[in-house]
DNA sequence: AGCACGCCGACT
DNA sequence: GTCGGCGTGCTC
């Protein structure tokens, strides 16, 4: 497939073909980090001539400014008007930083994601490469002392950043990377720098503290002999790696069924090789435990988070080139680790959507995990309990190999899951808005056996909506298309896409009357509830908002695990990976949140939450019990996951997007437009659709399946974000269609410059 | 993406 | 009469 590219065909790259004969004119081709799907041709000086290769980053003008690009190949000629080549000014590095493989990997994610080579290459290189210098130090920030609640009443009003940022230091009350916290915040650290500047901060640099997960080793004992269904898949896979083969696995296994260990004896294998192994999990269950299970197996283990400082992260890729370090244990662009003959590349929790980037390159860590195992002919093994409805397709195709684990390893049954119907549900002075008769019940005699309860509630604050009963409506962000939620506890409103904040109006902002309601329940509410329905309990609640550094998380976890928290009340943050014996009763207290957002993969979401929550339950000697409260009973999501169905629902789900084109059965690409005029964003949204229609149709033999249609414009389901008005397009590419369909609309975008849409393929959330 | 060049309103 | 708004267009 030959990629539209003007200049000189890139065809074979020289980095197989040795030095070329003389090196005199010779001409580099440089991959930069700017949204020009091209490359740039550069000429080499003499002195420099003998020492560049492919792979190697160099120091290049581009325009009245210099860049950091990465060599992609070498050429003896070029079309390129010679008067307008500028030489190449350094080489930053001795030997090739970007092998061949990565190279030839980040030129097909470029092309998958519609992106350009720079661009992929920019993900993949870790950020201490990509400036001149690294440094050793982070940045650290803190509440300078005595200050405190009149400093922050000063900000209320007039400085909202500050405000938010201030005391979110204050609460936390101690130090927190301002990196970081500016991430989380969604803030410029600006709001920082002023709050230095007038002496309420205090900002340091301090050595990056010594990586925690450097000396993280949980205990997980070598089990002294495998479960049957264990031996059965290693079977199926162990054959593969040894004959260096490629092959691509989906493992679904049950919670408890002891799919890690699968993971660690293949690995085991691959070492015993000489091979290496690259595991990826979701960023939220990389935690010290999960990584010593593999520290505590294997010598030489390099982990890659986006919590490291740039030094460390760099560390761990320098131990990973060369050699030292043959597994790799990390978040999502851990796949990129420059490993030298990967034997094995384990996706733990294929389904999760944060393996999907919501930034360029938009690329599935699960997506190219399966093509760079098939470059370098290694294992590749998709592992979850409830597999995504695409790696549950391509089983049933052969594109993936089935392997199931059926059974807890322990021998205990499922718990069972009880569904309670809230409509039915007494409310007043006999019953509760929140809590079922059920729940209540099961929560008192379980707290009277001194044992754990986790209640699930997937929305954050205390209520979702303020509602004004006068004139019917909801309290929005100006900024943003969605209502704001009231935290009671900072005792302001929130908008949870662009994270500003307001406080409570005393009267309804469209009306003027007063008496706003509070409608709904947050995680927030639900903490509030249980103390008052369970005085005596110790409740404490696990969500992004009292959870904002790694240690608050990890600290709570000890102390639920120690007893000292009898009811863990949190967000979809303690859906998976909780392991704790005594928690005998789940509660999901509105299972049907995330039911009826506007994704087509609302219902597949839902049978994955419940099912995980469902998992936290009698993980241990003792009994559990799972309660999911719903309006929905009968929702195909709801009634399956309680009956621990994942193959029926995945029949049923994958029969109604097979209606509708979704995928699995064909693929989408989402276009975005945004614009502070919403009449432009409109009028360039048509202009894009006509003209990629008129494209489409012309390429198009005619045959129906391979159709490619274009949806909208529409205004996205989020309309306004910050204050820009948002329309969106959307592609359905017959699977086979794909790559023609994706040819012309980088086309299209090349002559319709201006217009500028976010392209996302294969997209996970359409909001 | 930057950052230029290039045509129309409020200021010394 | 200028300073400066951001609308197209290029970067080897």
């Amino acid at each position: 497939m030959a990629r539209a590219r003007s200049g000189a065909d890139l065809g074979p790259l020289l980095f197989d073909v040795g030095p070329p004969p003389s090196r005199e004119g010779l001409f580099a081709l440089v991959a930069l980090n700017k949204p020009v799907e091209r490359e740039f041709t550069y000429s080499t000086p003499p002195e420099l001539a003998p020492h560049v290769a492919p792979g190697m980053r160099v120091v290049v003008p581009f325009g009245p400014q210099s860049e950091i690009g990465v060599v992609v190949g070498l050429a003896e000629r070029t079309e390129h008007d010679p008067a307008r080549i500028k030489p190449l000014a350094r080489l930053l590095d001795e030997r090739p930083m970007v092998d061949a493989e990565l190279l030839a990997l980040t030129r097909w994610i470029a092309e998958r994601y519609a992106c350009s080579w720079g661009e992929a290459l920019h993900a993949v290189l870790p950020a201490a490469l990509k400036r001149e210098q690294g440094s050793a130090k982070v940045i650290v920030a803190r509440a300078a002392p005595g200050v405190g609640a009149e400093q922050l009443a000063e900000l209320e009003v007039k400085q909202p950043k500050q405000h938010r940022l201030l005391r979110t230091l204050l609460e936390l009350g101690g130090p927190m990377e301002l990196r970081e916290l500016c991430q989380q915040l969604n803030l410029s650290d600006s709001a920082a720098q002023t709050l230095r500047k007038r002496g309420w901060v205090v900002l340091e640099k301090v050595a990056a503290r010594l990586d925690e997960y450097e000396t993280a080793r949980a205990v997980r004992p070598r089990p002294a002999a495998l479960h049957p269904m264990q031996t059965a898949a290693l079977a199926r896979l162990v054959p593969v790696l040894e004959r260096r083969e490629h092959g691509a696995f989906l493992l679904q296994g049950v919670t408890g069924s002891g799919k890690t260990e699968v993971y660690l004896a293949l690995i085991e294998r691959a070492l015993a090789l000489g091979r290496g192994a690259i595991v990826l999990v979701p960023e939220i269950a990389l935690t010290p435990q999960t990584v010593g299970w593999f520290r505590a197996r294997f010598e030489s283990v390099a982990v890659l988070h986006s919590r490291m400082s740039d030094a460390q992260r760099l560390r761990a890729w320098t131990r990973v080139a060369s050699g030292e370090a043959r597994v790799v244990v990390g978040a999502r662009s851990a796949l990129f680790a420059p490993m030298k003959d990967i034997g094995v590349i384990v996706v733990d929790e294929e389904h999760e959507p944060s393996f999907k980037q919501g930034s360029t390159p938009r690329y599935h860590a699960r997506d190219v995990a399966v093509e760079r195992a098939r470059r370098v002919g290694a294992v590749c093994v998709l592992g979850s309990a409830t597999p995504s409805l695409e790696s549950w397709h391509a089983a049933r195709e052969g594109a993936l190999t089935l392997l199931e684990l059926p059974e807890r390893i322990s021998g205990h049954g499922f718990p069972p899951i009880e569904i309670v119907d809230v409509r039915t549900e007494p409310v007043g002075p006999t019953g509760h808005k929140l809590f079922s008769r059920r729940l209540l019940t099961l929560l008192g005699e379980t707290l009277a056996r001194g044992e754990q309860v986790i209640l699930f509630q997937n929305r954050r604050g205390f209520a979702p909506v303020l509602w004004c009963a006068g004139c019917k409506q909801t309290v929005r962000c100006p900024n943003c298309d969605v209502a704001l939620a009231w935290h009671q506890r900072i005792g302001r409103l929130v908008c949870h896409a662009c994270c500003e904040e307001t406080r409570q109006p005393k009267a309804c902002p469209t009306c003027s009357k007063p008496g706003l309601h509070y409608v709904g329940a947050g995680a927030e509410r639900i903490e509030v509830e249980i103390a008052r329905v369970a005085p005596t309990a110790r409740v404490r609640r696990m969500d992004s908002d009292t959870m904002k550094r790694r240690e608050d998380y990890e600290s709570t976890l000890a102390a639920f695990g120690a007893g000292e928290i009898d009811v863990l009340v949190g967000t979809q943050m303690i859906a998976k990976g909780l392991d704790f014996p005594r928690v005998t009763l789940v509660g999901i207290i509105s299972a049907d949140s995330a039911l009826h957002l506007p994704e087509f993969r609302a219902a597949e979401r839902t049978f994955q939450l419940i099912s995980q929550v469902s998992g936290r339950a009698g993980r241990g000697e003792l009994a559990g019990r799972i309660v999911v409260q719903t309006m929905t009973p009968t929702h195909p999501a709801i009634a399956l996951a309680a009956a621990h169905d994942f193959a029926g629902f995945a029949a049923l789900e994958s029969e109604q997007r097979a209606e509708l084109s979704y995928p699995p059965h064909g693929r989408l690409v989402r276009l975005v437009f945004e614009d502070v005029n919403e009449k432009a964003v409109i009028d360039g949204a048509r202009e894009f659709a006509d003209f990629l229609r008129s494209r489409l149709e012309s390429a198009s033999d005619g045959a129906p399946e391979h159709e490619v249609r274009v949806l909208g414009p529409a205004p996205a389901p989020i309309a306004q974000y910050r204050g820009r008005h948002r329309h969106h397009l959307l592609l359905k590419l017959p699977t086979h269609a794909c790559d023609a369909a994706l040819a012309a609309l980088r086309a299209v975008r090349g002559e319709l410059r201006s217009l500028a849409p976010t392209i996302d393929v294969d997209p996970v959330s359409m909001l």
